[in-house]
Parts: C-alpha cells; structure tokens; sequence
DNA sequence: GATTTCACGTA
DNA sequence: CGTACGTGAAATCC
C-alpha cells in the first residue's frame, strides 16, 4: 500500500471549486463501495476511499468541520474504527426525519422534499431496478448528474454500478453540501424556534455518529456470570438439537403436571386458553397481567406465569443471543439508531434495550474500570414544565422532588399528586382523578394548556413540532383495520399519542443533548458511553477517573439543559436532576 | 416466504 | 398511566 500518499493531502490532485453558500458551511462526504468525495474549504478531492477517507481524518483531526454526509452510516463509520470523535456532523437523513417525520429518509426522498417534488413518485431501487436500467436516459440529460431526468435523484445514485468515477463522486457531493444548505434554510424559517431546530439538527447528527460509536464499543458483558443467569433459567446450555428438546419439555413439564388429565401446546395461547377453561379460569386473553389475580385459584396459573419468564431467557435472551451479540471480546454489540419513526428516542437492537432486569447483573465494567450510571430524575414532568414555560409548574422543579411541591400546592397526598401529573401528561382525562385534575388545571394553567392543544391536535389531525422542532405527523392515512374500528376510539388515541409525543420527543431531544455533552467530556478521561435507555446514560471509564466522570455528568446535565431550553425568562428557570452512582455492575443500586 | 398476531421485556 | 420500541413463536396470508 502505498502508505504515504494515502496520508497526505496533495494539493495537485485537488481541484478548485467555485465558493457557494454549502461549501463554505458544510464540508460535504460521500462514499459510495471504494471511492469517497469530499469538498472542503472550496477544494475537492474524490478517489479511492482509502486514500480520501485518510485525508478526510486527517482534516477531522486539524479543523473539526461539519461533514454533510447522506447519513453519518453510510459515511462517517471509517472515523468511527479510526478512533476519531467525528465533532461536528450533518446528516442529510436524520435531520429529513426532524424536518419532515417519519423516518425513511433516501436520498431521493431528502431531494425531493426539498425541491418540492411528489415523495410518492420517488424512483425506487428495489422492484424497478430493471425498469430503471433499461430506460435510457433523454440525450440532453447530463449522465454525471446524480438528478437525473424527471428532476427526481436517480435511484442508484449511491451505488458503486452509478457512482463508479471521480466526476460522480464530486456530483454527489455538491449535491449533498446543496441539501444540508437547503435544509439549513428550511430548518431556520420554522415558524417556532427555527435556531433551536438547527441546534436540534447538529444534536441529531451527532446522536447519529454516538449510535456508530455505542455499535462499534459494545457493552461490556461478563459473559461467565451471564451464562450462569441463563443457565439458572433456562437450564444448562444443550448439546444437541435432542438434548434441547429435552430441556424443553423438562421445563413444559412443570406446568403440566399440574393438569395431569389434559396437555396442551403452552407456546400456542389458544391451546393456553383451552388449559386454563378446563382448570375454571374463563380469561379472555391469556396475557400476564389478565392471569396474574387467578394465582391462586388454581396452581398452573403461577407455574404457567413462571414458565413464560423462563421461556422468555430460554428464547430471546439465550446462549443464542449471548453467541450472536457478544463478541470475542465480551462486549454487546447491536445496531442503535438516534431517532425512532414517532417522538424521536434513540432505538437499539440486539436486546439492549430490553434486557431483562434478571439479566443485569452481566453487564459488568472490564477490569480496571467502573460505570458510572446515571439516570434523569422526573424527566417529564420536568420537561413540561420547561417546554410549556408554566412559571408555577417550573417553580416545582427547583425541588429534588418534583411532587411535593406539587401536593403542598394542591393540598393532597404526594401519590394523589403524582398519579394526577402523570394522569394529566399520559392518560384520559375523564378518569376517576377527575378532581385533582381540575385542581391541576387551577394551578399550572399554562402547562395543562399545552397537553390540552396537544391533545386537540391530535384529533384533528394537525400535525405538532416539539419544542426542537420535530414534525410529529397526526394526518397518516389509515389502514383498512384502522378505518374499520370506532371512530372515537381511534380519536382518543390519536389525542393520547399527540400528547405523549411532545413530551417524550422533547425529553428525548433534551437526552440526547446531555448525552452528546458528556461524550465530549469523556474524550480526555479515555471514557466511552456504553448504553443509552431513554433517561439513563452508562458510562465506561476507567476506575481512576470515576469521580471526575461523576461531575462531568452533572456539569453536562446542566450545561445541556441550558443551552437546549436558551434563554429563559428571570423565574422561569427550570431544574433538572441526575442521579448519578458509580458501580461495576448495572444492577448495583444508586449511590 | 412474507406478514400479522400474541406475548412481554425495557423506558 | 399512557406511549413507544425490539424480539421470537405461532398463525395466517398469498
């Protein structure tokens, strides 16, 4: 390999390109199979990927400029395995998602919603790959632009068979710089807080290149002590396909003899229900919270509910799983991404983020290094109060507990006042707290206000932002199941959905900047985010550095907090809390 | 073979 | 006290 020129930026090879608005805000990245473009600072360079992506860490090590890239995936994965913290991203795809909801995010769809094309008549690559190749294209079309005839981008623009030389690689380019421009622009003429969106924009991008990080760094497994937890439920690891028959029926078996006169197949439910009628539990669903109260009607009931949890591990969470997600070097591995289709929460495969309490105690710190743990106390209730800008409500969040405050000011018990503010946020106001609701309404007016518009919003179909600007759709079209249930069933929850959805999309957007900040302030530690569930970050680091990793997320909370809320009315200053304990394994409790 | 339903884990 | 997501097994659709 030729070692030295792969390294060096040479300046004949560049070529200069004329300054525009993108080129001098974006430093726009492409990769496409083994060639890679960039333009940076009005020079382009395009080649081998080895050799540009070289040069590009190189200029990420120097400069920090913001990559535009088609998705911090497709491009910025190299920085990733090199080590090097990508600082300053924007990803074409994550901030569509902002910009537009949903959360297919194509090329084609980025370009079209920007220029103003239909999103339905968007070429697809799959079924019409054929169609598509065997079109010619008009002889007046430029073959070396990516936007091909129709004005639509072309379906195998980021292709190795399309992009297969220097020119494409440096049209492609250009056009990404002109879609984040674009998407700077639209971002920043939001009726509502258009600088927050784009600071949202740079957090998304961001959280994108953390979800590289959390896949590629792993969560550190002892991997003996997760093989003793799987074996204490689920049995011993099976020799043979027999042997794991055996084991299964060992554990059916528990059950059954409770029915010694009847048998049934206890993972098909309709043989589940047949059972339980024979033993006098009529139950319309076999789920476990509509099993839970017959316990003790009848003995198979428990054991049924004790078989599940141990099935459960046996399935999902099994020497299977342990063989497919943790690597050589007992770490978790699996697939994250910054925002979900709805709210915008970060999502993970492989079962990270639905482990088993059981399972916990697994994740333990490699040797010479502790987590520090730390989760977001009252998220929500906290991030109505700063959202909505109610001055009663964020005068609550100053205390450590939120609900005391609260109850004082309505004059009822602490539960009474926290079943009533996660009644108010989440569920249907026309419960049984109807009282302390009204009362609720009484004394935030402001806040409650904002779930009601929410709320309305959703009945009539209106699309919402939350406070970062994410589109919240509310106009999907329904499904022919959908259109066919009650008309106001499907109203109340699409009101309900609305509801939940600023809040959670906001204390998403608020995580995700906390969370971004601390791995900015992990770099000189040698620390690593290893987990993030929604309101709780784990942190890897090592053990000499556990008590400066403890402050840093604390200062991270309130530098975050601050700079996502801006500038806040005197009064008006909402608190927000962490708690955080430093412990080898996750299941050790709070400090 | 692909999609839907049920069930259940997490926040 | 509601929403969301990912997963696996069985049922169902085509």
């Amino acid at each position: 390999m030729a070692a030295s020129r792969s390294a060096a930026v040479r300046l004949d090879e560049r070529v200069r390109e004329p300054p525009t608005a993108s080129s001098r805000a974006f430093t726009p990245l492409v990769v496409v199979g083994d060639r890679a473009a960039y333009l940076h600072a009005g020079l382009s360079r395009a080649g081998l990927a080895r050799d540009v992506l070289a040069a590009a860490v190189e200029i990420e090590r120097l400069e920090h400029p913001r990559w535009a890239v088609p998705s911090a995936e497709s491009a910025l994965t190299v920085f990733v395995t090199a080590g090097v913290r990508v600082a300053r991203a924007w990803d074409l795809a994550e901030v569509h998602r902002l910009l537009a909801g949903g959360w297919a995010a194509d090329l084609g769809r980025v370009h079209a919603h920007l220029v103003g094309l239909p999103i339905d008549r968007v070429p697809q690559p799959r079924a019409s790959d054929l169609f598509d190749f065997a079109a010619p294209s008009p002889p007046d079309a430029d073959p070396n632009d990516p936007v091909g005839a129709g004005g639509y981008v072309r379906a195998d623009a980021l292709t190795p068979d399309w992009a297969d030389r220097d020119e494409r690689l440096l049209a492609l380019a250009r056009l990404v710089g002109d879609l984040a421009a674009r998407q700077y622009a639209a971002l920043s003429a939001l009726p509502v807080g258009g600088p927050r969106a784009v600071a949202t924009a740079h957090s998304e991008s961001a959280a994108a290149v953390l979800c590289l990080e959390l896949a590629h760094h792993g969560l550190p497994v002892d991997r003996r002590r997760a093989e003793h937890l799987i074996g204490a439920a689920a049995g011993p690891r099976p020799a043979s396909e027999l042997d794991a028959a055996r084991i299964r029926r060992e554990r059916d078996s528990l059950v059954l003899r409770h029915t010694p006169d009847r048998s049934a197949d206890l993972r098909n439910p309709a043989q589940v229900k047949a059972l339980l009628a024979g033993c006098g539990v009529e139950v319309e669903t076999t789920r476990k919270w509509v099993l839970e109260p017959y316990r003790t009607t009848h003995p198979v009931v428990g054991a049924l509910l004790d078989w599940r949890k141990a099935e459960r591990i046996a399935t999902t969470y099994g020497y299977r799983w342990l063989d497919e997600h943790v690597g050589p070097d007992d770490r978790l591995r699996g697939a994250w991404t910054a925002c979900d289709g709805g709210a915008g929460r970060m999502t993970a495969q492989a079962g990270l983020h639905n482990l088993p309490a059981e399972l916990r105690p697994a994740v333990a710190a490699a040797a010479g290094h502790v987590f520090v743990r730390a989760d977001l106390g009252q998220i929500e209730p906290r991030v109505l109060a700063a959202v909505s800008g109610d001055p009663a409500f964020a005068a609550a969040t100053r205390s450590d507990d939120l609900y005391a405050p609260v109850a004082a000011k309505l004059g009822v018990e602490r539960p009474v006042a926290k079943v009533a503010v996660l009644a108010a946020m989440y569920g249907q106001r026309s419960g049984s707290a109807g009282e302390t609701l009204r009362d609720l309404q009484r004394a935030y007016p402001v806040a409650m206000r904002l779930l009601d518009d929410a709320y309305a919003a959703g009945l009539a179909r209106r699309p919402l932002r939350t406070f970062g600007g994410r589109l919240i759709p509310l106009d999907r079209t329904l499904t022919a199941d959908e259109q066919a249930a009650p008309r106001e069933w499907l109203d109340a929850a699409r009101g309900r959905f609305a509801r939940n959805a600023i809040i959670q999309g906001a204390a998403a957007e608020l995580f995700k900047a906390w969370a971004l900040t601390v791995r900015h302030l992990l770099i000189p530690l040698d620390g690593q985010i290893v987990l993030c569930l929604h309101d709780e970050l784990l942190v890897h680091v090592p053990a000499n550095a556990a008590n400066t990793a403890t402050d840093v997320l604390h200062r991270a909370l309130a530098d975050a907090a601050r700079r996502w809320l801006g500038p806040t009315q005197p009064g008006r200053e909402v608190r927000f809390v962490a708690d955080v304990c430093v412990v080898n394994r996750w299941d050790e409790a709070k400090g």
